[in-house]
DNA sequence: CTGTTAGCGCGTTCAT
DNA sequence: ATGAACGCGCTAACAG
């Protein structure tokens, strides 16, 4: 690399305090805004000074050495696997809103392999969306070493770092039970693999709700799709254009269920009144959408998860590790009101 | 942060040369793999009981020490402003795919503030998806300053970093004379934010095609929607349904093209025979569905960015700056074939 | 109260 | 195969 003086080189440290005639520890307590509070005061005077001369040669402090000797980069890894759903997003969304005001940047890895890379790359707080079985001795010798975690899992425990747990199951029971109050022809929207037959806790959710209000489980009532928004939107379209429609659906997710709700209203229908539509997830999206979407969910999930992350970032993970529970809520809206 | 020994602390390369009883520099040696090529020899043995040591610690090089004194962070950022846009992860995807083999890690950057960011952290190579006018100055700040920029802009010049360009215009112009050779009803269909009429490049290259070929602009056959793959669904399912349906469709992105297919195929027509569809960017999942998306677009425009960028990354950013020009082609495939 | 000196903490690298 | 200097920015201890 160019190390030469010139163009092509970051100013340094050095470079400042001999532009504004000053050592490099006055620069440094300058451009770190420590002058005061316990260290050495500078003069209103010098902080100018050297304010300006930064400004002039365009100095930024450079980060990886700062890290070296503070023990922080002030940064937080967010380690997404699937980076096209809908919910790594809403998690990039909500920390960088949190991390913003703290000057801290999040930088995403969107590696399957995020093991190898925080073995060597350090950040202030790492979080982590999946863990497969043969990453997790890894995972707690990356605890061991130091690295803070916030891992998002429904069965590890705290070995040594942070969980966060958000278990469907219960909270998808909800959401049937709340269809089942006022229908007994309830439809399902779910994703199924090219042939093979529905599964998941959501799913079940739906056929065991079935089977405790005594109801037997129709297939015609079952809308399977390939994953895709536009798959949920002509499933919803053959479930609704029969003769003997449901007069519900259940869908295991918001974003099936906000499409089911385009194409019920493309129907004709009224939803919220002809149709229930009930999804899951407690999407922010929902929320906003006219009508808006009855669904089941952890309340305030992600900006919690960001809150989180960004206390143990700045904490620098010396609280003990904890698991946290987000407890699924039942959010009666719009298109799914209470039928009493 | 704790710095005693024990738990909670990374081992250094101090430790792993007490553990192995040779010095720093030995370890630095064999971890970095670079003894005998210029540097000097270490023993087998030697190399043996280094590694031994390492291993037993669970050592890893600090990238961020190795990087102050290297230059070099192994490291590529990817500034994207829209991450929900398939094409940010088809470029995420090939610069992927081109890093592993190099080690070095691609790091995403989902913020709209991407320049502060850029001043403090460095990488060895930096993407850039888009400039916004107040952000140019800045830009060539950084250059300057021995940043390596790959700048995807259509207007920029190469002022001290390289940029790619990728034009839409003529390319969107070879699709519509590929559809007006076979057919006078030609629709469209075009994102709109709520009731303001159609723009951008892409729906101009539609209505001066029609233009050029004399045939008056049908309102009805301009399908507006919301930008969501289901909204393109949605307003294909509208435009074919009526008695006077247009007998090929221009969709401004593939994506929107895909669900135009979708919805075709649900209206039972063949497409390729009773409709025409082509679709705007040449995005890779066109090539695999069936029917086959004709479509045009720049050639392998993502492994080419990945490529270019890796080729920085490692070059150092010596090279002289380009302006990489990426011409579109038209792709004929199954869903709008040749009509002489 | 203000500012400097002299290290520190990394991994790398050159002369020995 | 090694000791010591090096490249960063930070900061405890010191000098004016």
């Amino acid at each position: 690399m160019a190390r030469t003086a010139g163009s092509g080189t970051r100013p340094t440290i050095r470079m400042v305090a001999a532009e504004a005639g000053v050592s490099t520890a006055t620069v440094s307590y300058v451009m770190s805004g420590r002058r005061g509070e316990g260290g050495p005061g500078v003069s209103d005077i010098t902080v100018e000074r050297v304010r300006a001369a930064a400004e002039r040669l365009g100095y930024r402090p450079n980060q990886a050495a700062r890290a070296i000797r503070t023990g922080r980069t002030n940064t937080v890894i967010l380690s997404l696997t699937m980076l096209s759903d809908p919910w790594s997003l809403s998690v990039i969304e909500a920390v960088q809103r949190v991390a913003a005001p703290l000057g801290i940047t999040p930088m995403i890895l969107g590696d399957a392999d995020w093991v190898k890379v925080l073995q060597s790359h350090d950040a202030d707080a790492v979080f982590v969306d999946a863990v497969r079985p043969e990453q997790r001795g890894a995972l707690e010798g990356l605890a061991a070493r130091g690295t803070t975690l916030v891992v998002f899992d429904e069965e590890l425990g705290a070995e040594g770092f942070d969980v966060i747990r958000s278990v469907a199951g219960p909270g998808c029971a909800l959401a049937m039970q709340h269809l089942l109050a006022g229908h007994r022809k309830v439809g399902c929207l779910v994703p199924a693999r090219g042939g093979t037959p529905p599964a998941g806790r959501r799913y079940e959710a739906y056929t065991s709700a079935l089977a405790g209000a005594g109801i037997a489980l129709n297939e015609d009532f079952v809308g399977t799709f390939d994953g895709t928004t536009t798959g949920a939107y002509a499933a919803t379209m053959r479930l609704l254009s029969g003769e003997d429609r449901p007069t519900a659906l259940y869908a295991t997710s918001d974003y099936a269920a906000m499409s089911a709700v385009n194409a019920a209203q493309r129907l004709g229908l009224t939803v919220g009144r002809d149709v229930d539509i009930i999804g899951v997830g407690n999407a922010i999206e929902g929320e906003r959408m006219t009508p808006s979407l009855s669904t089941v969910g952890p309340v305030d999930f992600f900006e919690r998860v960001a809150r989180l992350l960004l206390k143990r970032a700045v904490d620098g993970g010396t609280r003990e590790p904890e698991v946290l529970d987000f407890p699924w809520q039942l959010f009666v809206r719009e298109s799914a009101p209470h039928r009493a």
